[in-house]
DNA sequence: TATATTCCATACAGAACTGTATTGATTGAC
DNA sequence: GTCAATCAATACAGTTCTGTATGGAATATA
């Protein structure tokens, strides 16, 4: 794991915050199994001695973790959707928009989370919690479109399933190359014309 | 890690292909970091000694497994998506056809692959390459139904990155639902109706 | 400046792994 | 049945991690 040391000496004396933006630093970059208090420490050029004056385990870190996540990367994606006072066609674009900002939301801490997911029953419980919600929020856009309830909740999976997709596939592009695409992914999703 | 023992005492001596076997297992259940020679031999009630027989070391199982990965879960699918002469109408129903079977494929061990390729650079290029390979294939189906390239292009990706995704969250659905709502599918992924 | 609180270093015990080396048991070929 | 090849058990050394216990340093408060 050659990873730019976030030597955090200099700054001051360590707090529970560092060890979580530690904790995720290393989730991001190797999956849970990498984020070990024994490295982490080491990353941070501090003993692991301030660590359990913290945190009473690991287990501990990456449940709180997981809160964070929570509370960083998934509410404001979804208030940011559900204004349904909105036309259609703008909330779709709206949401488009988040996901190619990357701004308001990581799609790489998502699929972190849910690579992690796969090994651990509390944070499968989570993530399947924050999916149904926003596939919800995308099928209430189509069927302000006019679309049936089955076929809006289709549109919306397939929606949604295609970002997880992309996201899950590591796509290098710019995001120019991506706005090129809009159109298309505009005409394909809705079945309008943009 | 509650897991039904493949116990194979009974059977007769352990040969390499039963590690990987094993090693396939715990990957499926658990992600790569879960596949450690120490648990299998346990789980085969039998110690490591055999192991190091067959293999060189760990990494040596692992890219055993990567190969077994591409020799199973991949030509097959790739062959059966690319025979040109039919009306393309058929190919993509018998391209959903498969993705629902999981017979020829499994979209698990598919899972289960990306996941690692996370960690990975040699499985991140392996499954890279399959990927696109598997986008191509799926554009011409697109090509043939008259769409532009651009078009044909994006098409594909939403309909392959769809499935990655629903894959990657685990949806636990009977075949019966699935193939209820293979018509909104066919309809909004073409742009036909069905 | 005393002193209590907060934070960190160090040392220890132990679990879970990897890999090597050696010997013992099973099997197949002759 | 012998003997060589194949497969497996055991013991050992070493690494990477977790967690505890304790003493010492830094900081805030009085």
């Amino acid at each position: 794991m050659t990873k730019t040391s976030n030597d955090k000496r200099s700054h001051q004396r360590m707090t529970r915050e560092d060890w979580i933006v530690a904790a995720k630093s290393a989730l991001l970059s190797g999956g849970v199994e990498q984020v070990k208090v024994d490295r982490l420490a080491k990353d941070l050029s501090i003993t692991r001695g301030s660590f359990y004056w913290f945190f009473k385990s690991r287990e501990e870190l990456l449940d709180a973790l997981l809160k964070d996540w929570e509370r960083t990367n998934t509410t404001p994606l979804l208030e940011s959707m559900s204004d349904s006072t909105l036309d259609p066609k703008l909330r779709f674009q709206q949401m488009m928009q988040i996901w190619l900002d990357e701004k308001d939301f990581s799609p790489a801490y998502d699929s972190a989370i849910r690579d992690w997911a796969r090994t651990s029953p509390k944070v499968e419980r989570s993530i399947r919690r924050i999916d149904s919600k926003r596939i919800d929020s995308i099928k209430d856009i189509f069927v302000a479109f006019g679309y049936s309830d089955d076929e809006a909740f289709i549109r919306a999976r397939i929606t949604y399933f295609h970002q997880v997709g992309y996201y899950a596939l590591h796509i290098k592009e710019t995001k120019e190359t991506r706005k090129e695409f809009l159109g298309y992914y505009f005409k394909t999703l809705t079945g309008l014309e943009p």
